[in-house]
DNA sequence: AATTGGACGTAATGTCATAACGTTAGCTTG
DNA sequence: CAAGCTAACGTTATGACATTACGTCCAATT
């Protein structure tokens, strides 16, 4: 893809883990899969993860403190991603709202506050595993 | 309705260290508190904490892996609690938006997502931090 | 050639959380 | 009461997640 083209080579293989995986991974599980492409050490991983979390290439879920490749990777739409996190599957589905956007900006504007990363994650079941 | 049972002494003595912080604080922070009153393991406070979260006396902040006293411990409206966290000082502003919820509940009702747990966090700077 | 800055490699450590074990205290029920 | 049950407890060990610290490499400037 050319959205790699500028990222060194252990950016690639984090980001290409993850694309693969599909699902939110650990970066020790990260680490586990590029062992063979010679990364040895967390830091190795982490420090690509941080790149990748700049650019908007690569997502944190805070509330399992897992990482996954962004869905939409085009949308320049950094820090207003939510995420749909089913606990049977690990399975996630990266959405936005707008309108949930704008109340937490309203919020903020009315308090003072100055956002500078926002978290919106549900937990619980998807579809696919409530068996339908 | 469950939520008034009563406190054992950890869980007491947990939720005690938390409201009079008045501001986030780890699991770790929380037992360095309580050493002289006789906790010496980590597992007592998360023991403790597992029960406060049950009965929302306390939150969890996914984001900064820290707890707080909920804000509001009698308005039963749990699992729909929204933080501000202010990044400098530490401090966090519990809020509940029922336009946020609403709009989160109808994605999952449209994705057929049977949500058990959502989390809500904005980092950033406090209207005090900036100075103002 | 010298300097600089970003990415890298490695070891050690720090921070957060749970597993696994047995024990204790309060309840309930014959 | 005694037997049995259950929830909470205490302790040790371990697992899982993340960063500090230090030195090296290399390519782009100056």
């Amino acid at each position: 893809m050319t959205s790699h083209q500028k990222l060194t080579r252990n950016q690639a293989l984090v980001l290409g883990s993850l694309e693969k995986a599909g699902q939110p991974l650990s970066a020790y599980t990260i680490l586990d899969q590029l062992r063979d492409d010679g990364l040895r050490a967390p830091l190795q991983v982490y420090r690509a993860l941080d790149k990748l979390l700049e650019s908007g290439l690569v997502h944190r879920l805070e509330s399992i403190n897992a990482f996954v490749a962004c869905s939409h990777p085009h949308s320049h739409s950094h820090g207003s991603a939510a995420f749909a996190i089913c606990e049977r599957c690990g399975r996630v589905d990266e959405f936005s709202d707008a309108v949930v956007q704008k109340r937490l900006a309203s919020w903020s504007s009315e308090h003072g506050f100055k956002p500078s990363r926002t978290t919106v994650e549900i937990r619980g079941e998807c579809a696919a595993c409530l068996g339908n």
